[in-house]
Order: C-alpha cells, then sequence, then structure tokens
DNA sequence: CACATGCTTCGACTATCATCGAATGATGTT
DNA sequence: AACATCATTCGATGATAGTCGAAGCATGTG
C-alpha cells in the first residue's frame, strides 16, 4: 500500500507542533543547539532529542558537532523553501485567526525568542537600532557601531564583558508575527535581561510571552524614540 | 506553546499516507469522487470519507456536490505548489529506496489505478497509443482518433459501448512511478477488463499489484510493439 | 414507492508516537 | 582527576488519531 515518493514521510515530519516550530526557528538560516531547539519547540530536552534525531534522520536538517555543542540547521534550500510553500498554504487557507485570543495577541507583541526579545517591541527595538545606525545588518549577522556601544552602555549593558563570551555579540532573527527582523545573539539576550532587571516586563509563567509593566512601556517607547 | 503560522497543522494533514496519496491523485488536477480516492488512498470508505473531511477542514481540497457524486479537487494551486516542493524534498533527500522490497517494484511495473492500468506497462501502453495516433493526447483529455477506434475493436473492445456510458470515454493520468501519463477513463476500464479477460493478468488479492503472467506478458509486448 | 448507490456518521478498537524522568555518554573546565 | 554542561538513550505512560463494521442520509433509478 506504500506510494512512490514519499509524500507523508516528508510531511509528517514538519506535522509535529514541536518539530514544526524548530524547524521554523531553524529557517533563519541560524544553526541552533539543541536546547535552543528544545526551548523553540517547547518541549524538554530528551524530546528534542528524539525530534532531532528524526528530522536528521528524515534528511531535512543537518548536524555539526562542535565541541561539546551540537548544531543544527537545514539541511538545504529545498527544505526551506518547501517550509516557505507549507506556511504560504497554512497562512492563506488557514487564517484560521478568527478569534486570535489574549495570549496569541500578546506573543505578538512581545515574547521570548530563545532569550532574546521578539515580536513588535522586539522588531521595535531593532528598527531603531539600525534607523540610528547604532548597528549595522548585513546578511545573517549585525556589528555594533561605536555609537551603539556608547548607547548600550547608557542602557546599562557592558558590552566589552559580552565580548569575552564565545558567543557572538549580535545576531538576527526573524519572527513570525512580523515579517521583520529583530535582535539575537548575546547582545539581544543581555539587553532583554536588561529589561527585566529595570522592572520593564517579566515573563509570563509557562508561556514565551513577555508582559510589559505600564511603566517598562512607557520607558522603552522613550528609549527608542531618542 | 502555539505558534505562528499553523505549519504542523498544514503539514500533519499531508502526514498521513492515505491522505498524501489521495493529494496526489488530485495533483493530476482531475477531480475525482469519495470513492475513487479511497482505493487511491488504500484505505476503506468511512477511513476516506473521515480523511477527505479533515483535509476540506483544513482547507487542501474543495468538494462539489454533483447528484450522488462529490467531486473532491485541490483548493488551489497554491496547494499544488506545495506538494510539488513536499514531494521535491522526498526524492531528494529521501532516496530511501534502499530495498525497495518485491511488492514495491511490482506496482511500479503494474498496478491497478482506480480502475485501469497504471505504472510501467500502462505508461508502455499509453506511449505506443500516442505514438501511433491510436489516439490523440491533449491537456487532461485525449481522443480517441478512428484508427484508434479500430485498433481497440481488434483487440475486443467495443468503444460504442462505451460511449453510450456516461463516464467520459479517455481520461489522462499521472503517475508517480514514472512521471508520465497512462490511459483512464471508461476506455482505461475497459481496457484493463479485457487484458483479465484474456487471461493476461490477474489482481493480487488485497493489493494494487497487477500481475501478468508469462503469456500475457509476451502478449502484451506484441500488442503494443505492432 | 421501493430499491440501489454513493457517501457520511457513530462507536469501538488499536497502534503509534509524543512526552518526560532518570540514567548514561561525551566534552570541556577547574 | 573531579566536576559541570550539553546531549542522547532507555523505560514507562498517556493521548491522539487512524482504522473499520454497522447504521444512517441523501440522491438517483426502476
Amino acid at each position: 500500500m506504500k506510494e512512490g515518493p514519499d509524500l507523508s514521510r516528508i510531511a509528517s515530519l514538519v506535522g509535529d507542533p514541536a518539530r514544526a516550530n524548530m524547524l521554523s526557528a531553524l529557517m533563519s538560516g541560524a544553526a541552533l543547539t539543541a536546547s535552543e531547539l528544545a526551548l523553540e519547540g517547547g518541549v524538554g530536552l530528551p524530546t528534542a532529542s528524539s525530534h532531532l534525531a528524526k528530522l536528521s534522520e528524515g534528511g531535512l536538517v543537518k548536524v555539526a558537532s562542535q565541541g561539546r555543542h551540537r548544531y543544527y540547521a537545514l539541511a538545504g534550500s529545498e527544505v526551506a523553501t518547501m517550509l516557505e510553500a507549507i506556511s504560504g498554504v497554512a497562512a492563506s487557507v488557514g487564517p484560521k485567526r478568527a478569534r486570535p485570543g489574549p495570549r496569541d495577541s500578546a506573543m505578538r507583541e512581545a515574547r521570548v525568542c530563545y532569550d532574546h526579545l521578539a515580536g513588535d517591541k522586539g522588531v521595535a527595538l531593532f528598527d531603531h537600532l539600525t534607523g540610528s545606525k547604532l548597528i549595522k545588518h548585513a546578511a545573517q549577522d549585525a556589528v555594533l557601531t561605536p555609537r551603539g556601544r556608547a548607547w548600550f552602555a547608557e542602557f546599562g549593558v557592558d558590552v566589552s564583558v559580552l565580548e569575552r563570551n564565545r558567543r557572538p555579540l549580535c545576531r538576527v532573527c526573524l519572527d513570525w508575527s512580523v515579517r521583520r527582523s529583530h535582535l539575537a545573539g548575546a547582545l539581544g539576550a543581555a539587553t532583554l535581561e536588561r529589561m527585566f532587571a529595570l522592572n520593564w516586563a517579566r515573563r509570563e509563567a509557562d508561556s514565551r510571552v513577555v508582559r510589559f509593566t505600564p511603566k517598562g512601556r512607557a520607558e522603552f517607547d522613550r528609549l527608542i524614540r531618542a
């Protein structure tokens, strides 16, 4: 009863929510670790590992061991094209967003993407950073300008400390709710952390939603308007 | 934990083998009935109905009631594009045909596609029909030439009887094993039936495989070589 | 009106698979 | 060498979803 080019084999790999989220995260082109993908998928580490084994076995992702990390990435552009095509159908035939729901709109406004800020707020911040020439955006990466370094220092993020870390300072991430980029990497993480420390926002329990306080919202607006 | 454009929702629809086979069958562009799709999917009628309800609900297929038949077709070109993209990945990353298995190779050689002959044998027949100008192939349909009518009469198929039926005489169907067309419609069905009657082949139990007898194989070769 | 055909719904069963806790392996750090 | 971190494997559990038989609808035919 088996049929030709195994459509269902590939589609069922994408058909699991956790795996679909992982693949979406990899659509940015970046290579992510198993732990990062576990968070993206909203599952535990063992589960994620199992999923990644299946994706790898199925030829959708490739893995590169590097130290004690294992970096996963999409296997090729064909896979990315396929995911885009599926997204297209999902968006067109599945408005399904009849009643977005409170949780959903909150996710669109601000959410955690691994450890940095995504959603409208994340994109707004990124736009300001590029618009004011505080960072220079090039392809998958971005570099901090001298003025940007000062700007972050004033905000309370010590860039020089971050640079001692192995983790890339600036990364760019694409999210689904807006078709735009936001800041990732060590700097993105530190920025979100700083916002939490300043009590501008806090993370909702058991969710990726970031909920801003009224004060935080005002301060944030002032920050990116300056 | 829900994510953006619901990738997994769409992909899981395609992720079931029965549904994937149904969708593949619909890739020909033709509208098929629930019964036909049940055969394509290799499942019973109740199961197929359930699947079709899901596909319809999910926006992948549209349905048109016409008398006591319900004709299912792909919802749009976007869906077809997506299926092609998935097929592309399936074909490229999933040769997976390491050990095709006996059943599989038999399926490739000759199988029933609803009620007509598909696989290598079906394609070979179709090639002969077009090559010898016995039928003229145009898009989704085909028309029988006068010489073709005589050819089928000699083979033992009375075309004029078939024409009294409501069912289209000539249809063209695309199959997965070869990327080519074979003959469907009332004429395709009658041809296969005639081959069974001549004892050239018989249908394997609980399968779509058509197994040719040695004599049948020789006769068939002679038929399409003449 | 009875009957046949095509399809859907219902109910029950089953198998597959996603999930996580705990343990193990692998690599880098102190 | 001891420890910490990242990741995988194993084992057990639970839920989802595919499957079909039987019955119910709907539509066409004698």
